[in-house]
DNA sequence: GCTGTTTGCGCAAACGTTGTCTCAAATCGA
DNA sequence: TCGATTTGAGACAACGTTTGCGCAAACAGC
């Protein structure tokens, strides 16, 4: 069933039809009842693929993540999710298993299939490839990381140094001198301005960050355990460690239960992003929680002010709050 | 940049340069050297949305799930994503939140935007109210879940009753009599088929199910720990309970634990689903787990048969076999 | 009743492709 | 060298919408 048809059928023109189906222009009230009526007895159902190359873009957003399964990331995409819907977009969600060339193909495919905007948690793909498309308007909104060597993008995030600096200030609070860190990879701003903020705040206090209880790695759980392993096999070892996400924290703790060690007796934790749904998982981890909900819904709205007001060609940098979250994995007694 | 302006630019015709991006039709050697260098030249990427409408169908599929942060649904959800990317597909995700009206309008959504085909655990809505376009030849794949009162769709999923009788039955092997079971809406063939496993294996090992331990509700946490707590409360209790999943699971073991008693000396518990990414839950979980990337990537592969291969009007059901992961949970002494 | 404005609706041209139908030119066999 | 065949490439009509333009009818003001 399409306008053609339904034209047909009540002797008006697809003109009529269409305008009463997007309520634009000028139909007589009556011709509307006809058309609406018909409608809903014949149950047409709009070509959205035909409306989008008419108007030149598609009601889609698109949505550009690291690893599905990690939960911020869902919260992210339900939180674009949930203002997609409200404007009647609807949401192209892919994954790039970190690997910076699927997630430059994809934020390629999706441009090609007209989408009003994207959300992206980049992990490092080269922005200016997609220069044309940025001139031409289409919002970028970043979230979690910031792309390399461009200028002109949103952005909605926590201040990751900041955060940093409270999580690791609350360890040496607890009386903790030797602190680890371990985090991803340092083309990623979330890693590097973590770890800035890590070494700033143990500056500020006095205490000389020692090198090789800095782990720069990956985000995975793997580097996590072999990390900790690591530091655990010398006699000195770290009294607390901070873990840049939750994957990683979870193999560290792997590591110090191997080792026979305690949390927080032995040794403190915390992380960011430490996500236990379960509710099981004990001690529980003091982490830096971010608001990943609303750093997807925000993202959405940047995008849908722009699709209502285009021209608009300022950027908006959006600063959330974290919340710093305190369990027992970090309270012990320590010094 | 569009084929117009590059067939301009050679003083060749559009449909030329269509047919080199293609690979269709016949073209001059040389002529296609030389349009191939200007594509890659001036980065020239096709529009998508005109293909679409051109050829009458998006490459694309729709993949429509409860929750998004459920594991088992973000494994599917990669599952599908690595198949269609594979056939230079990409894929629409939708987040029903477990709501029936959503999940019409989310199905409703994605063939307007003449997806390829669709990948949908349902919660029960009904299909009949897309019955023109399964007659036009669009694949439904269910999983999961089946559909309700609908005979026409494919399926890929697990055979719910019989893994529920096999972890039932190891829970019997342990000795136990006084097994609870918690499931969620029965409208869903996923509670339903569990539950009438976990019957017949209690029956067949002349085991009467007591009513009183059966509880049918939602697949959330909070009534998995309102109806242990129930369970609970009273003096004679069960000595073991099988949760239809995860969420469940977790709701039930917090209300053993705040009962003080320990798992799985004073009750064993199983799942369905049970997914511990950290490998920090103690004890670990029995469980049944089911191959979800698997059941993805090979309902995405039944659609892309039905690209290949239009016209088959055969709808596959394929049935995969999950695993019963023993861990410490249920492997107390019990009688 | 005559001009001037509004209203309702149809026509037709887009939107960026693909694919069929041409037809001229090139190639072939004898 | 001549017809027969193959090959290369252009014209043009789709695909299902939206929308600017125009025109007749209806309505207003005087």
């Amino acid at each position: 069933m399409q306008l053609k048809d339904l034209a047909k059928q009540l002797n008006v023109s697809v003109s009529t039809v269409s305008r009463t189906v997007n309520g634009t222009g000028r139909v007589g009230a009556k011709t509307r009842e006809r058309i609406l009526d018909a409608i809903k007895q014949t149950g047409y159902q709009p070509n959205e693929v035909a409306r989008s190359l008419k108007r030149r873009s598609a009601r889609t957003l698109g949505v550009v993540v690291a690893d599905l399964s990690n939960s911020f990331y869902s919260k992210v995409i339900k939180g674009v999710e949930k203002v997609a819907s409200e404007n009647s977009y609807n949401v192209f969600v892919c994954n790039t298993d970190e690997e910076v060339g699927k997630e430059e193909e994809y934020i390629r495919v999706l441009l090609q299939n007209q989408v009003s905007g994207l959300v992206i948690a980049t992990v490092g793909s080269d922005v200016r490839l997609f220069q044309p498309y940025i001139d031409s308007g289409i919002p970028f909104v970043f979230i979690d990381n910031l792309p390399l060597l461009e200028e002109r993008f949103n952005l909605v995030a926590i201040d990751n140094a900041k955060a940093s600096r409270s999580i690791t200030q609350h360890l040496v609070d607890q009386g903790h001198r030797k602190i680890a860190m371990m985090t991803g990879p340092l083309n990623q701003s979330t890693s590097s301005e973590r770890l800035l903020g890590f070494r700033k705040c143990l500056e500020d206090n006095g205490i000389m960050p020692e090198e090789r209880w800095i782990g720069v790695g990956t985000f995975k759980q793997e580097y996590g355990y072999r990390m900790m392993r690591e530091w655990l096999l010398n006699e000195d070892r770290p009294t607390a460690v901070l873990a840049a996400n939750d994957f990683l924290m979870y193999g560290a703790i792997k590591a110090i239960y191997e080792r026979g060690l305690k949390i927080p007796e032995d040794i403190a934790v915390a992380c960011f992003d430490a996500n236990d749904e379960t509710g099981l998982i004990s001690p529980g981890i003091t982490a830096i929680i971010q608001p990943a909900y609303e750093i997807g819904s925000i993202a959405a709205e940047i995008i849908m002010r722009r699709e209502h007001d285009k021209g608009r060609k300022q950027y908006e940098k959006i600063e959330l709050e974290p919340v710093l979250l305190l369990k027992q994995s970090s309270m012990g007694n320590k010094g």
